[in-house]
DNA sequence: ATTCTACCTTCCACTCTTGACAGGTCAATC
DNA sequence: GATTGACCTGTCAAGAGTGGAAGGTAGAAT
């Protein structure tokens, strides 16, 4: 349900047509909300089929410029503050150890300091990403570097944690 | 794919009915990996289709227990092993944080303060879990403890980084 | 003897996600 | 003038997950 929210919430900062919003999918949302072409596309369809957006222009190339109605932005609003968010829903990673019993000790160890260097790596990227990113005023800007600060605080706690749980095996 | 995992790897401790299976996704692999009934039945007829679980035994009310086949074992160990968890999933809190620029700064302040206390209340629930679950030392029991410990961790340096993003602002 | 509860499976309709295929056009370069 | 590359939209099949309805049986309690 929320990559129609994801839709309305870049559309809200400014107008923009369907290849605009997936190169923003690729590369600041890949992270938090990952979507494909066919995903996006589609739900511009819907979304304008239900007046929360509409055609603001069409250019060259058949290209739609898509902006955000204002019965949109209630929508966005009403998302954003009056709905609790899902928690934190399945992960691969914790899966595994659940049935980390059912291989030997040592492969479970192996597994536990495998994860804690994959997580070191992901946190140097994000590292490498927070310094390569020009930061400015925008609204992207700003919440988008407390989201990295998330992700740079949670790959942390992953490397240390794997590196307890080897320990307690 | 992941599903036919998580069948896989409750079978592997010990054969069950789907109703068994039901009850331990909904008991401890609920925060984890949740799955429906019509999901855990269609995994298990696939899976016995596919050999990897055989129906060991027929109780009463048709029940049917399943069990897991050496080449179900094998398969669990590759995953477990061989192939690399899914880094980054879906965080519907982050996203929201993304967005927070279209909203006022009161408004984002006070979701984040909300977005703390909300940890606040998950890490207190995972604590009491802690407390009123009888741990021996079964698989189960000692794995989900590391997969108990992630959560607290995780709860904690989402209340903490909350915070200091409402600060921020 | 009846009723209730827990046990147990199957099916369906829907949405979301993935990955690919298919096509067309503008603008600049060689 | 031809080629290339970035731009741009659309559709389709299949898998994964959600939510609920439907239906039946064994055993325990009243």
């Amino acid at each position: 349900m929320s990559l129609r929210h994801a839709v309305l919430g870049l559309l809200a900062e400014r107008p923009a047509s369907g290849y605009d919003l997936m190169k923003r999918f690729e590369s600041s949302l890949s992270n938090v909300w990952p979507a494909t072409q066919s995903q996006v596309y589609g739900e511009l369809g819907k979304l304008a089929t239900a007046g929360l957006l509409t055609v603001a222009a069409e250019g060259p190339r058949g290209r739609k410029e898509y902006a955000i109605t204002e019965e949109g932005r209630a929508e966005l609003h009403h998302w954003l503050i009056e709905t609790e968010p899902e928690r934190f829903r399945r992960s691969e990673v914790l899966l595994r150890v659940f049935f980390l019993g059912s291989v030997s000790r040592f492969e479970a160890h192996t597994y536990l300091e495998l994860e804690a260097a994959r997580s070191d790596r992901f946190h140097e990227a994000l590292k490498d990403l927070e310094g390569s990113v020009e930061w400015g005023d925008d609204q992207m800007s700003v919440y988008g570097r407390l989201a990295l600060e998330y992700g740079l605080r949670q790959t942390a706690m992953q490397a240390e944690w794997a590196r307890w749980a080897a320990r307690q095996i």
